[in-house]
DNA sequence: CTGAAAGCGCTTACAG
DNA sequence: CTGAAAGCGCTTACAG
């Protein structure tokens, strides 16, 4: 039907105009009589005409695009985040006229995000998850290019997006110690992580008030396999331990595994918590008790904060998203 | 310490050549003096100039991107497919000096795909899902963007990179048979993937030997959540079945979850086994007896094969990938 | 073997 | 309000 190549030019020719004529028809900028206006945008609608934004990009020194890096080496229970995020992003950057470009990187290979970067594809980034140490992060600081960080990250000059990991954690570790409990642990992964480091202060938190002075609780870190949790979870019950809170949902499946095959009952012998919401624990019977968060909002809100940045605006050096603690089945009621 | 924006042009006039001789010594082509291309590639090694891969492809009528296209409403089971793909994807694509261009789908909206060819920001695309009748493939077909899916297609015209589900499943359902079960049931997902109806004609394949003549078998098709099993092991139960196939990993889950709050051992009481091999469960006790797949491989052969149509080559219409079937604890072997 | 020139499809001072 | 021209950074016939 519409002619597969049709350019600014022909259009000019065809029309009687001249090129710049069309091109601010387009754009909107630079003075134009409305007349001309209409009459180019109605024929460019007519037929079908679509700019060329590889030629506008040139033109202007910008792609449109922006690269997600994504860690090319997270294990299934973080899946579903990574899913969500992408969700988000890729929703409001293609409303803004904005593409994603992908690159997946471990510890050890960044290259990905190089090329990316030194082949000038992207006007910018989105980093889905930031470690202590991040060498993502060091590499776009260092090369200057427009990034935000999905989560949090000790460096001034990074912008960031997260939710509220230390106010949740507290929250919901207080309501525990408000139901009664006493003698309360925690199994906590990856300390390389900063979320850790978060969630872990936000657990502190809770005992410098009141209610947590007469708590004894136990503190376990660089947890990463179900075998480290099985000799864990054998000690807190030997122990007497009321509950176990759990960093994160991976944890969270081990700790609940570990106790089924002991035939322990939760949450009557021994309550279970997690610091995270993942659909992996969604059909998990009891249900668990832990902190949601809306995943799909932190993407979009990552995009649009690094838009804004494009856009030249001034963005907050970080924003924290909100977040709703859930008492379900897998603890005792207050 | 590198000129951030060196060009051509800077080259060619540092070294008091054309920007024509520069570019054919990048690019291999053309004929040029041995001298005169080592001075140049040694040049542009010292000042670590990269070409703009941008304004190439302007010249080119290329982008250097690959679209994947990403179901943006696959449930958590899945996820790992998706990654593992992408990983097998976006290497081989940089390694070939692309890079991926993400697009979430639904069955509903198709806008970012779209978006993505009418800017012609793609050189051609993957698609990770096909359905019976998939908008995505309908859409590139017609607009005539070069792709191949991964997994299978009726359409004559597309190119798919697939596993040999069918045998795979025959070769499963095979064994189980020839363990000496007699009474047999298969619980199926959504008719309208393709795989699915693959995956069950490798279960019926398995009937036309000898092993299959005396087995009693049942199907249960477009079964999609829970509480539809639930009812569907309660009848197989009360009816005797001795072994219940899935057809993925979901579905497993839901049997495996349905018989432990009913209290039946696997395998003594009934066996289990799925038509997929997902990570989701391979913390399952018992270990479920499945077929693995190389789904990186997929991805991996999926790009090589897209990339070789781009340049110009013939490609098979249909290659299967190889796959292993895994006999484990939830079936008793023979 | 090498170069001048036109072209890829847009944008944007500058001039009128 | 509109246009001619130069430019974005490359490639590629064409000519020599």
């Amino acid at each position: 039907m519409e002619d597969k190549n049709l350019t600014i030019g022909d259009i000019a020719e065809e029309l009687g105009v001249s090129k710049t004529t069309i091109s601010r028809a387009i754009s909107g900028k630079g003075r134009i009589g409305e007349k001309t206006r209409k009459r180019v945008l109605s024929y460019i609608e007519e037929h079908n005409y679509r700019p060329n934004v590889i030629a506008r990009g040139l033109a202007q020194h910008k792609t449109f695009n922006l690269g997600v890096v994504l860690p090319g080496d997270y294990n299934v229970v973080e899946l579903p985040f990574f899913q969500k995020c992408m969700l988000g992003i890729s929703r409001v950057a293609s409303a803004r006229g904005y593409d994603v470009l992908l690159s997946m990187v471990t510890a050890e290979n960044t290259s990905q995000l190089k090329r990316v970067v030194t082949n000038r594809k992207i006007d910018g980034a989105i980093l889905t998850r930031t470690l202590a140490n991040d060498k993502p992060m060091k590499y776009l600081l260092q090369k200057e290019v427009p990034f935000v960080v999905i989560g949090s990250a000790a460096d001034e000059r990074v912008i960031q997006i997260d939710n509220d990991h230390r106010s949740a954690c507290r929250e919901l570790t207080e309501k525990l110690l408000l139901s009664g409990i006493r003698k309360i642990a925690l199994i906590g992964s990856d300390e390389s992580h900063i979320v850790t480091g978060n969630r872990r202060r936000g657990f502190e938190d809770a005992f410098a008030g009141n209610g947590g002075r007469k708590a004894d609780r136990k503190v376990f870190m660089n947890v990463v396999d179900d075998v480290q949790v099985q000799g864990i979870v054998e000690q807190l019950l030997a122990d007497g331990t009321e509950c176990i809170v759990c960093m994160d949902d991976f944890l969270c499946g081990c700790v609940l595994n570990a106790l089924q095959m002991r035939q322990i009952a939760v949450p009557e012998q021994v309550q279970v918590a997690s610091f995270y919401d993942s659909t992996i624990l969604e059909y998990r019977n009891p249900s668990v008790t832990s902190i949601r968060f809306d995943v799909e909002e932190l993407g979009q809100k990552a995009c649009e904060t690094l838009l804004a940045m494009l856009e030249g605006e001034e963005v907050e050096r970080r924003t924290l998203l909100d977040y709703e603690v859930r008492m379900r089945d897998s603890t005792k009621q207050a």
